[in-house]
DNA sequence: GGTCGAATATACATTGTAGAAGAAATGGCG
DNA sequence: CGCCATTTCTTCTACAATGTATATTCGACC
C-alpha cells in the first residue's frame, strides 16, 4: 500500500474545500485559496492537483445543475472521501508533531 | 525577487533543525525527523533537502571538528537564516490561516 | 455569433525520495 | 608501525511526484 502523503497545496486545497462545505467547485476554491494564502493561485494549479487528488480517490466530485445566468455552465462539485479525510488528518497530525516545543513567532494569529 | 514557497519536507526540515539546536547535523536530523513523522526518511532525501534550501540562502552551515570516535568525521552542522526564519514563519500563518475555523480534530473516522 | 463562467489539456519547474558512491576518522592485526 | 577493514557522515545522481502557468475547449446566456 503506498503511503498518502501530501503536498503543501495539496493539503491546503483539501482544507479549503472542508471550509467552503458545499459550494466547494473549481473557481470558488481558487478564491478562497488565494484569499487565504495570499498568494495568486491560478485556476489551472487548482484544477491540476483537484484531479490528481480524485485520482487517488482522496476527493470525489459530483456535477451540479447549470444556473440561469449567463455563462452559467453547470459546475463540479468536490468533497474528501474517507480516505481523503484520513489523510488529511494525518498530515495534520504529523505536523503538530513536528510543531510541538517550538516557538514559532506567529504574530498574525 | 522569487516568492520563496516552502515544500512540506522542507518545512518539516527546518522545524527539526530549530528543534535541534546546536547538534543539527545530517543524521541528527534525519532520525528526529523520522521519529517525529513516525516514516522512514533515506540520509540522501534529507541531505538533498538540506543542500537545496541552503543554496536558496534559507540555512547556512558550519563544520564542526572531528570527533575522537570510530568514524567520528567532521559533521556538518545547519541552522536557518533569518530569511529562513522569515519563510517558515510565513508558511506556519498560511497554515494557520488555512486551518482557521476547521473542526479538524480526526478522531479517528 | 459573441462573450462569459467554468472546466480540461498540456507543458515545464520545483520538490520528494532512493540508492550508490566518496571521504575522513579509528581500531585491530600482521 | 603500516595498512586495511569498518564506522560515520557527506556528496552525487537519477527518477517520481507535486507545483504552476498558459492555452484550449465547453456549454449557457443575450
Amino acid at each position: 500500500m503506498g503511503r498518502n502523503t501530501l503536498g503543501t497545496l495539496e493539503q491546503a486545497v483539501m482544507m479549503v474545500i472542508l471550509a467552503l462545505g458545499d459550494g466547494a467547485y473549481g473557481v470558488a476554491i481558487r478564491d478562497e485559496l488565494s484569499r487565504r494564502t495570499r498568494r495568486d493561485h491560478t485556476l489551472g494549479a487548482v484544477y491540476t492537483t483537484l484531479d490528481r487528488l480524485t485520482a487517488k480517490e482522496l476527493l470525489e466530485s459530483t456535477l451540479g445543475e447549470p444556473t440561469p445566468t449567463r455563462g452559467g455552465r453547470a459546475k463540479r462539485y468536490f468533497k474528501l472521501t474517507g480516505e481523503g479525510r484520513q489523510a488529511l488528518d494525518h498530515a495534520v497530525n504529523a505536523r503538530h508533531e513536528l510543531e510541538y516545543g517550538l516557538d514559532l513567532i506567529g504574530k498574525g494569529v
